[in-house]
DNA sequence: AGATTATAGTTCGAAATCGCACTTTATGGA
DNA sequence: TCCATAAAGTGCGATTTCGAACTATAATCT
């Protein structure tokens, strides 16, 4: 029965702490003026998952408070990149649908950094990244699960 | 000569955003009231690598702006966490020292950490961790040698 | 040495984050 | 049906984040 040291997670958490900085860094400098890296997420899972989503499913999706998310897309709405009608299922609730604007920015920005891009898979393995990705959706599956139970 | 499908980046990077959430959940729920995640990561840096550190040397191994490390630091002094001296060898800098308080809140800190490991190990296999860590740290230095670059 | 440039750190202000409390609507019993 | 409880979203306020501009000191150059 070992004794799990608590190093390796603070090791790991480090890391990832560290790389959402830069990676949120390297987004940024790509974006257009006023747009920060939560909104490109929130833009970009509309594209992944398909528009219509509601602000909490994507508050749960990216374990952030709802009132951030709603803040968020506030911000999006501003600049024209999302609109937010009533949900017909849910009185409660709305649904959050791109613009054309806002599928228009996705690509631009994408473009953008393909520059960036390209220079880091010169100097790193993608097939390192293909490897890490499934454990970190696993572990952030368990701590999903965690954080609900 | 493969194109390189950005997708791999925004999905590797989504996990990792997203578990950045999830830790720094965990690891604030388990701090002292008034305490935050950016405070405790400072304060165990200083034990990792040993005080004595500089605010710029700190502000770059997290990658963060140096008006932010200022005003950890300053919350970190405000509960009597850190003390900063001037830099003898630096006139225009200073080093930060743990005093025996922010020792204290480490240890308390991490035991009451140890249930939430225990529980997240018993239900992933830590060897995963130790697999992504080297290729997370990997990343990292490329990612902070492009930025400096 | 003197001038120029770079670096460490702070101040300030604008924006983002997020907990708490609240409103509105839905759901699940008696 | 009526009531209690839960859920979606917002308003508000305290704190955090961070870029821009600034001060003070160090390093570099001629």
């Amino acid at each position: 029965m070992p004794e799990h040291n608590p190093s390796l997670f603070f090791e790991v958490f480090n890391e990832i702490g560290i790389l959402e900085q830069l990676s949120r860094a390297v987004l940024e400098a790509r974006l257009p003026h006023g747009l920060i890296a939560p909104h490109f997420t929130v833009r970009n899972h509309l594209t992944r998952v398909g528009d219509g989503r509601t602000p909490i499913e994507m508050a749960r999706a990216f374990q952030v408070p709802k009132t951030s998310m709603t803040h968020t897309i506030k911000g999006l709405e501003a600049h024209g990149l999302v609109e937010t009608r009533a949900n017909p299922q849910d009185g409660r609730s709305k649904r959050v649908w791109l613009t054309d604007a806002g599928r228009a920015v996705r690509a631009d920005v994408i473009q953008a950094l393909g520059a960036d891009f390209q220079e880091l898979a010169a100097s790193f393995d993608m097939r390192k990244l293909d490897a890490i990705k499934p454990i970190l959706t696993e572990l952030r599956v368990h701590m999903d699960q965690a954080r609900d139970g």
